[in-house]
DNA sequence: TTCCCCCTCTTCCTTTTGGGCTATTGACAA
DNA sequence: TTGTCAATAGCCCAAAAGGAAGAGGGGGAA
C-alpha cells in the first residue's frame, strides 16, 4: 500500500486527485492539505510515502514547504505538481528535493503511472525537463573548449581545482612552479577572472 | 521528415529497427552501418537529424563514436540504444554528447515516440535514469548539511566559491575581513581542507 | 623561411590567504 | 545559572597567489 499526502490549495484539483489515487489499487490517500503551513505540521507524523505538492501554494511556497520537510524527513518523496513548466522553479524544486514531477492537465492514468514510477525509485518527469538537466551535466566538457584552453592548460585547471598549490601541480609535471603560474595567469586571461575560485566556477559550475 | 542513421552491428537489429523507422511517418531512414569506424566517416556529410547509436559495438566504441562525431557536429542529435541501463555508462554517454537514451527491448511504439521526443527538443529517457540525474543534481545541497555548516558559515562559503575575496565578503554582510577569515577557518576544519579550491571541490564539484 | 603559438622559465613586487591564538557578546539549553 | 556555541573581531606571522615584463626553444602553417 502507497501512502500519500496531498497539499493543493484548490478545493476541486485537491479532491479530484485524492480520488483518482484512493479509487487506485494499491494506494491509499493519508490527508490532504490546503495550505503548506498545515502540510509542515503534519507531514513529520504522517510520514507518507509519496507527497504530491502544488508549486503555487498561498503563503508558504510548494518548493519552501518541500526544502523544509525534506531536510528531516529524507524517506518521504516528493511529487511536485504543477499547471506550468518553468524550468528554473522545477530546478529550485529539485534542488530542495522533490524528485518527480507531474503537469496538473496530465490524464488520471499518467498521474498514477508516475505516482507509481515515483514509488519504485525513478524520477518521472518530461522529456524537456530532463534535456534540461542532461544539458546542465554537459556543461562541464562543453564550456572547456569554448574557451579555446590549450590541453596543458586543461590538465592545470584540473589539478588546481583539486586544490593543488602551484608547486604541487608543478610536480606532477616536472615543471617549476614559475611555469605553472605562467599557465594559471593565461588561463586567467582567456576565462577573463582573477582567481582560482573564479575560474573554477566559470569552468565546473553553474 | 526526420532522417535518422543507425549504427548496429547485430544485422537482424539493425534491419528491423530501420524497418520500424522507415514504416512510420515523417521517418526516413538515411543509411545504417554496423561499425564506429563506418559511421565516423559519414556521419558529418549525411547530417542526419538524429542517429541511434549502439554503445556496445565492436572496435570503436559507440560513446567514442559520439564524442567524436559531436564535436564537430552540434546539430545532430545522439540517442543511445542499449540492452542494459549501466549509469556509468549512461552517463558517460551524456557526458560525450548523447541526449536521449532508449532500451532496445522497448515497444515499436514506444522507440518511434521517443525519436520523436528528441527531436522536438526533450531527452527521452526513463524514470530510473532521470533519477540518476537528480540525484547528480542534488548533490550539493545535500552534501551542504553533512559537514554541520552554520547558515553563516554556507553563505561565506557560497560567495567564496564565486570568487569573491575576503574583503568582499566583508563588505556584503556588513563583517570586518577578519570575521569573514574566522568563518572560513572554521569552514576549512569543518570540511578538513586546507584551501578554497579544495572545499569548493568538497562541497560543489564531484 | 618567417611568423605564430605553445611550453618553458626568470625576476621583482604586492596582495591575498591561511594558521595560531585570544576575546567579547548574545542566544539557548541543560 | 552554568556551559556551549555562533558570530563578531583583533594581532602576528608565514606561505601562497597574482600582476608586470621579458625571454628562449620548438613545431606547425602560411
Amino acid at each position: 500500500m502507497i501512502s500519500v499526502c496531498i497539499v493543493e490549495d484548490l478545493e476541486d484539483i485537491r479532491n479530484g486527485l485524492a480520488g483518482i489515487i484512493n479509487n487506485t489499487e494499491g494506494f491509499n490517500v493519508l490527508q490532504t492539505f490546503a495550505n503548506g503551513e498545515d502540510a509542515l505540521k503534519h507531514l513529520s507524523l504522517l510520514q507518507p510515502d509519496i507527497v504530491v505538492m502544488d508549486i503555487n501554494l498561498p503563503g508558504i511556497s510548494g518548493i519552501e514547504c518541500i526544502r523544509r520537510v525534506h531536510e528531516k524527513n529524507r524517506s518521504i518523496q516528493f511529487m511536485m505538481f504543477t499547471i506550468y513548466e518553468n524550468s528554473d522553479t522545477v530546478f529550485e524544486a529539485l534542488e530542495a528535493g522533490a524528485t518527480g514531477y507531474i503537469l496538473k492537465n496530465s490524464s488520471p492514468s499518467k498521474i498514477v503511472e508516475s505516482l507509481q514510477e515515483l514509488y519504485l525509485g525513478g524520477s518521472p518527469m518530461n522529456a524537456d525537463i530532463a534535456k534540461k538537466l542532461v544539458l546542465r551535466f554537459q556543461k562541464q566538457t562543453f564550456t572547456q573548449n569554448e574557451y579555446h584552453l590549450t590541453p596543458k592548460e586543461r590538465k592545470v585547471l584540473e589539478l588546481m581545482s583539486k586544490g593543488y598549490l602551484y608547486k604541487e601541480i608543478a610536480n606532477e609535471f616536472n615543471n617549476t612552479p614559475n611555469t605553472i603560474k605562467q599557465h594559471i595567469r593565461h588561463i586567467y586571461e582567456k576565462l577573463h577572472v582573477q582567481n582560482k575560485a573564479e575560474a573554477i566556477n566559470k569552468i565546473y559550475l553553474k
